[in-house]
RNA sequence: CGGUCCGUAGCUCAGCUGGUAGAGCACGUGACUCUUAAUCAUGGGGUCCAGGGUUCGAAUCCCUGCGGACCGACCA
């Protein structure tokens, strides 16, 4: 770590760093120190009447510091909640010594420190349930100053909310703004709410693999990765369907996986290269059967989430209560525009299009229109949620063939706030007619669809074997967490979503300064002037350089040897 | 991939039509035994994202790049 590149306040907290050592107390103590509740409890639970509380032990972050004398205010933060403490020099410290608080607590604690305290609580003249010390541990010193966000009746200042750093930093992100910490706490809580509706049924919650030799199970362009002993191209998966169908095949009556799926392309505020579905697969099931599944689901994640089926969702005020409306694809796409497309071909599909004023390409099947018609003019509206059903067979490929409309599968898709919510299907269990959509697959890839399944013959043959009547559902874990948690993007419902690399360039050592001929005592003004790789002076101006290194020298009263323009010069040229 | 906007102290942000870089919090020093955006006094802190250009002079104007946000395109 080069000295040069910390900012005054981080040199202050090394420097106090090794004030507490030279005091023999350590920073960073091994020894455990032992807590027997939490600031959450005590908020709870406390009575001044029932005087409870009188030998807590707490450990958490020094969020807040007002020191008056011989007493101070400052704020401990826990995984709970925040707390106010109350600290005087008498009753930390020993008469004869003073230490403790006038120096370990008043001048080398910081914000962001983390310390244990034992104390009892009580309710200060003001009325705020405080923690009155009796002992103070330092559990760990932070070395970095974090950033300062004060409140005062519920407004906040100097709010964190700089997006770039609240993700880059998330740890920052969750240490000072609470209500981040609540949304991540939500989505496990959705996801355990999931897991027992599933478990209570007794469906097996299953893995698969993450490493496939062929991707499937979707339409998407995956991420290619290799395998070295195996010298084999492997992707990462886009969807787990087809492995968690083999599994059907294989004998089991329901099985679940929560799965982290990958597909490269783009990122915006609905997308993040990695992500996370459940897919759900029930033997002898169809779609319709899916749909109340569906259904008491989600409602029971809502009523567990929020107690209530109403959801405030941006401006709209969503209602999860069954039973949620029900509508085909093609009654939704007359009822919005008058026009009835299910007899059309593509061509007089593509007319309707352009009517529509609706963009597409030439790589658009019939499926792929409809697909844009009803994404365009339908999804976007439909705001509470609405059962999709029956879609052309063109976009369907695993889907089975509805068992009364022609040209149609039994498919349906859940949509809510204007996005998907869940996409479930009669699975395709005719191993004939699945090769047969395979192949249709293979040839609107021909036509430049780089998103077109291939062909599985493994799954295939699974097929081949007998698979029972399926039902077959998947979740967007994140974009139902958006819905559940009121959160615009993505981002904000993934601890650490997907960024472009910080770039910041590794200082060279002095050395490779020193063998370029510069003096060890300018390293450290070149490195602050941005200079930290030798390298960059390769270019440099000799003559700027010079005036620059001299007008620091002046400027910060370093009295160093101002070297001659010359020998700045032998450097630069010394630099390969 | 296209359009709009943004990048200044640890944090939040000012900085006009170019002329010596500002505030609040945070930090240092001092005062203070019930404060709570604590208060009072005082002090320090900046490659103004990077590189180039225009200019006597650039945080400011222009170009390029990097990073980010939003909207669209693509995409479940």
């Amino acid at each position: 770590m080069n000295y040069t590149e910390l900012s005054e306040q981080e040199l202050i907290r090394r420097q106090a760093l090794e004030e507490i050592r030279k005091m023999g107390i350590d920073p960073y103590p091994a020894a455990l120190f032992e807590v027997n509740t939490s600031i959450e409890e005590i908020r709870k639970n406390f009575s001044p009447e029932r005087n409870n509380f009188q030998e807590v032990r707490l450990a958490g972050r020094i969020m807040s510091r007002r020191i008056m004398g011989s007493a101070s205010f400052s704020e401990i933060q826990d995984a709970t909640g925040r707390i106010q403490l109350y600290i005087r020099r008498e009753d930390i410290c020993p008469p004869d010594n003073t230490a403790l608080y006038d120096t370990l607590f008043k001048k080398l604690l910081d914000i962001g420190d983390i310390i244990g305290i034992s104390g009892f609580a009580f309710i200060t003249k003001t009325g705020e349930l405080s923690i009155h010390v009796k002992e103070l541990k330092l559990l760990a010193k932070s070395l970095r100053p974090l950033p300062i966000v004060k409140e005062k009746d519920g407004k906040v200042f100097d709010a964190f909310t700089d997006p770039e750093q609240r993700y880059r930093q998330r740890y920052v992100d969750l240490i000072v703004n609470p209500h981040v910490r609540d949304v991540f706490v939500r989505r496990t809580r959705l996801i355990n709410s999931m897991r027992e509706f599933l478990n209570r049924r007794g469906y097996l919650e299953v893995e698969t693999p993450i490493l496939q030799p062929l991707y499937g199970g979707a339409a998407a362009r995956p991420f290619k990765t290799y395998h070295n002993t195996l010298e084999q191209t492997l992707y990462l998966r886009i969807a787990n369907e087809l492995y968690l169908k083999r599994l059907i095949v294989g004998g089991f009556d329901g099985v679940y996986e929560f799965s982290k799926d990958f597909r490269n392309e783009g990122m915006d505020r609905f997308h993040n290269p990695e992500f996370t579905q459940i897919e759900l697969y029930v033997a002898y099931k169809d779609y319709l059967w899916m749909m109340d599944l569906v259904e008491e689901m989600i409602e029971k994640v809502a009523i567990d989430l929020h107690g209530t089926t109403q959801v405030q969702v941006g401006e709209h005020l969503i209602d999860f209560k069954r039973p949620w409306k029900r509508i085909t694809m093609y009654e939704a796409i007359k009822e919005k525009t008058g026009i009835d497309i299910g007899e059309m071909d593509e061509n007089q599909l593509r007319e309707v299009t352009r009517k529509l004023n609706i963009e597409t390409d030439e790589t658009m099947g019939k499926g792929k229109l409809i697909d844009a018609i009803f994404g365009e003019l339908i999804e976007p509206y439909l705001i509470q949620p609405t059962f999709i059903m029956d879609y052309p067979i063109e976009m369907s490929p695993l889907a089975k063939k509805h068992r009364s409309k022609p040209g149609l599968v039994e498919r349906f898709e859940a949509i809510c706030n204007g996005k998907e919510l869940c996409n479930a299907f009669s699975e395709l269990n005719d191993p004939i007619d699945q090769r047969a959509r395979f192949e249709d697959q293979l040839q609107l890839g021909k036509r430049g669809d780089q998103e077109a399944m291939v062909l599985d013959e493994d799954f295939l043959r699974a097929l081949e074997y007998g698979m029972p009547p399926t039902a077959g559902l998947g979740i967007g874990i994140d974009r139902l967490t958006m819905i559940m948690t009121n959160q615009p993007s993505i981002q904000d419902v993934l601890f650490f979503p997907q960024m472009r690399p910080e770039k910041k360039a590794v200082a060279d050592p002095v050395e490779k300064y020193t063998e370029a001929g510069i003096p060890e005592a300018w390293v450290p003004v070149l490195q602050k002037m941005g200079f930290v790789q030798v390298s960059m002076l390769k270019n440099l101006n000799p003559n700027k350089l010079h005036q620059d290194l001299c007008g620091y020298n002046k400027k910060n009263k370093l009295s160093l040897p101002n070297p001659k323009p010359e020998e700045v010069k032998e450097w630069i040229g010394k630099i390969k």
